[in-house]
DNA sequence: AATAATATTTAGGTATGCCTAAATATTCTA
DNA sequence: TAGAATATTTAGGCATACCTAAATATTATT
């Protein structure tokens, strides 16, 4: 009957696997953008921020106006979560038959409430993945996050093959849409064309050729070479 | 990110649960005995039951001092969690291994967030069981209760032939105890004796002999013929 | 039927995690 | 570099769901 936080309130998980997204390239998490992943109000950010900081042991780091970044309890807790639900969304797929964009939500819930031991077995059952259906990399039971040597597709130039490695999006109808055009891992492209100012590329996949803005390739990352 | 619990609580999903287990047999749930399977003071069921009594649409039925009972509406809740929970376990225990002794615990907290989705999802993949692991029946997705018409093995007198149909345990070393001796569904038994003063009866089953008491026999539920 | 034992309720309090409004700090722009 | 725009924090509140201690009601015993 209990929630299965380890102690750490389901609250607190979202806060560090959010963290843990926003800081991935390098600076800190701010309060605003931490407040609008998680949909709650900046002034309620600030107070829990402060909270994860005086907790024993702290999970974040945080100095007023600086913005969030994880300690290393607070990375582990994160990346226990994110293996969780990465798992959890490869699982939905392979064994349920959910397609890529029903998953997110549906593993933002489970993702706190499955024990180690479903954590264990699940992985098992999957072969160990080290992707989930989107490419995302999937933390290692020892929580090492894979290192991902993918690049941009919006930094491919005419005339690069290429090969979709990840695809960086939640929103449904984005993913459907993406679907729709081929655009999903393991797709091999070409790209035709480039225009400098708005950054659009031109792509052919599956023998079909089209345009896609930087809103779209900046969150596609593929492997040079076809 | 949200609870999946349709405006109903987790915590009040877990009254309403217990409350449809306790007034399976007829009574109405006491406060006690409410508490002890919740885990938590009496003291605060009762706030909590007079709060699910005057909710809109009220879930319960409640009179000071009298217990609570279901309505409409709070039953349909409980056969929802009820179904989620035992499909879950049926779930666990045939794509991921798990063995009836360890799902309880993790469907308790898995049925308060998966999706209706996820529900019939599910119950298709699993051919639309009626019965969970441990042969208790699971409500249709219409949320009707399917009739049992099983017997306690404690009623039976040698020299009768049985069929374990469902046996009503939480408690993983009872339950590892009673895999042990072959007291799971599925198994045939017969009764060889019977003492009518501890209510003791001897059973065999796989060709093993032995007796156990009415702490276990009341609780495994037979059809009668082998 | 009075008293004892048990069950239940009331009263007052706590922690969590959210909110809004107002104050303050930082960053941008001219 | 002053003022405007933006971001963040503080202060004060609220709902949920739990707690303990004390009061009261019900049930059992003699």
């Amino acid at each position: 009957m209990k929630t299965m936080t380890k102690g750490i309130s389901q609250s607190t998980q979202d806060y560090l696997k959010n963290i843990y997204e926003l800081t991935e390239q390098g600076a800190s998490a701010s309060t605003n953008d931490l407040a609008t992943r998680l949909g709650i109000a900046p002034a309620s950010v600030t107070g829990m921020v402060q909270k994860l900081a005086s907790a024993t042991p702290p999970l974040v780091d945080y100095r007023k106006h600086q913005g969030a970044t994880l300690t290393k309890e607070g990375q582990r807790a994160a990346l226990e979560i994110i293996r969780h639900h990465r798992l959890l969304e490869t699982w939905l797929v392979q064994t349920l038959g959910f397609s890529w964009d029903e998953v997110h939500e549906e593993a933002c819930r489970l993702e706190h409430v499955i024990s180690e031991d479903f954590e264990t077995r699940m992985a098992a059952a999957l072969g160990h993945p080290t992707r989930d259906p989107h490419g995302e990399l999937i933390p290692g039971a020892d929580l090492q996050m894979p290192d991902d040597d993918s690049t941009p597709l919006s930094s491919l130039r005419p005339p690069q093959d290429a090969t979709i490695i990840r695809v960086n999006a939640i929103d449904p109808a984005l993913l459907r849409h993406l679907d729709e055009l081929g655009l999903i891992p393991g797709a091999d492209l070409s790209i035709s064309a480039h225009s400098p100012f708005d950054g659009n590329i031109s792509i052919k996949v599956d023998d079909r050729e089209f345009v896609v803005g930087p809103a779209i390739s900046n969150n596609i990352f593929v492997e040079i070479g076809g």
